[in-house]
DNA sequence: ATAGATGCGCAACTCCTAGTTGCATAGTGA
DNA sequence: TCACTATGCAACTAGGAGTTGCGCATCTAT
């Protein structure tokens, strides 16, 4: 979609006639009519207004749906990086509070001689925290790495 | 800041000339030194050439300063409030490992008839993971609901 | 049916301004 | 001092953005 495609489909978003839009950037009826047929472009100035009209970046306005596309693919990788990065934080401090409460036990344990034993299997108290803490740690690291900004 | 002392420095930035400029974008050297002395704006064409160029946006070569600074303070909230909600979800989990810790303890105590006690303060261990919980929970809501996107 | 209103596009014309050519100035290294 | 580079100023031209005027649909009410 070229410029004067999306001129129009978002001032028809807005419910306003070539009249109204004109009357608001004061030019003539003619001109909005002229850009949006892609006989004209409009000033410099006018496509700034136009930008604050409509809400939308002059980019968005100017630029091709292919060319906006990358630009989003890229910012979409960007945006992926804090959700993604949290995940495997929370992995890592359940991890960490794992180890706590298996230590908290071990201690007690060892100072009050009273053999009690966790629910669940012992492979998953000795090993479980260790992979959550390594999995979420190194999966953390990972994506920030990987979608560090250059 | 205004349009040609934005094309100015970006040029700068790169080391290149008014000439190179204008070699790479097929106009005159004299053009590319009237946009940035503010008596021309170059074409529609130029300026998205120009945005690819020296890898900014259209609308930080086009918009003032000011009008940029609005926006970057809209998306600076925006990006603060997975951080901030982060934050108050770790202390969360804080309170949510003290608590199950405690449970631990309790649960020990009652079935084993030993009175092992946890050290720190009775205090503590009574109300720390609760307010822990309570006040990580309140403020992660909080923020999601604040900077919640319209 | 018709007259008026609304919304939009085409054609011809005007005039502004972006871009060009040519010249001048300032700084820099040999 | 003499090239050489980088940039600005002045005059001119041409292309295109904007305007006026006209025509053509589509609706609606009388």
């Amino acid at each position: 979609m070229v410029f004067g495609e999306k001129l129009k489909s978002v001032r028809k978003a807005r419910g306003w006639s070539q009249e109204e839009l004109a009357e608001k950037l004061f030019v003539s009826r003619q001109s909005v009519s002229k850009w949006e047929n892609g006989q004209n472009y409009p000033s410099i100035e006018v496509i700034i207004k136009l930008s604050d009209l409509f809400e939308v970046t002059i980019d968005e306005l100017l630029r091709t749906d292919e060319e906006l596309k990358e630009k989003v693919i890229k910012d979409s990788k960007q945006l992926a990086h804090p959700k993604l990065k949290f995940l495997f934080d929370v992995v890592f401090l359940l991890g960490v509070s794992l180890l706590i409460i298996k230590l908290g036990f071990l201690g007690l344990n060892k100072f009050t001689n009273v053999d009690s034993s966790l629910p669940g299997g012992k492979f998953l108290w000795n090993f479980g925290p260790l992979l959550f803490m390594v999995g979420g740690g190194i999966g953390s690291g990972i994506v920030k790495e990987r979608y560090k900004v250059e």
